[in-house]
DNA sequence: GCCAACGTTGGC
DNA sequence: GCCAACGTTGGC
């Protein structure tokens, strides 16, 4: 009987500086979804183009923030391709080093299905039972996609009530954004 | 703004 | 391959 190739991550974690790219922005593009681009660094690639799915779920982080918190859960909608901001010398992210030809920097995209009601800073994570061994709670961590446990996910989600955003028109009528 | 904890670069 | 210098991330 054939053994399932089943992989062993199917969780993540994408960090994004509040006040450069939001989730209230992911909430208000269309089909609320993005593509991820503007990563710089190889484990973080490596995790995006050799191990993301279409449908792995995804945590919202908001690093830089005040507070810095998980602030909802996202999926990936498209499956790892190549960065076009590192080609476009104007770009804030661009790098000389990667060409079209044989491209150094991925992305995928990913689109939002819910914003937490209550958003869940990085100093409380740090009190939560089954988080202990958690990536992002690691001292210096600096990983900006990084792997979650379907566990630590779990727990996450139901702190963070998470509420489905659903259609773009319907946004006005979350009042928790 | 400070600085710890990285990651990258380049001389040797 | 080693490692010092430098650059970046990101909490505080």
């Amino acid at each position: 009987m054939p053994i399932k190739n089943k992989r062993s991550i199917t969780h993540w974690l994408l960090k994004t500086e509040s006040g450069v790219f939001s989730i209230f922005d992911l909430a208000r593009t269309v089909d609320r979804s993005t593509c991820w681009d503007g990563v710089r660094n190889y484990q973080a690639r490596n995790f995006m183009r050799d191990q993301m799915r279409v449908g792995d779920s995804v945590l919202v982080y908001h690093s830089n923030a005040d507070p810095s918190a998980v602030v909802g859960v996202a999926h990936v909608s498209a499956l790892a391709y190549p960065d076009h901001t590192a080609f476009d010398p104007k770009d804030p992210h661009y790098d000389p080093k990667s060409k079209v030809e044989s491209p150094t920097w991925f992305m995928v995209d990913i689109q939002l299905d819910s914003i937490f009601q209550e958003s869940l800073s990085l100093k409380s994570l740090r009190n939560v039972f089954g988080l202990e061994s958690m990536e992002l709670l690691r001292k210096g961590s600096r990983l900006s996609v990084q792997p979650v446990q379907k566990a630590e996910f779990q727990i996450i989600v139901k702190l963070g009530k998470p509420k489905k955003v659903v259609a773009e028109e319907k946004l006005d009528e979350c009042s928790f954004i």
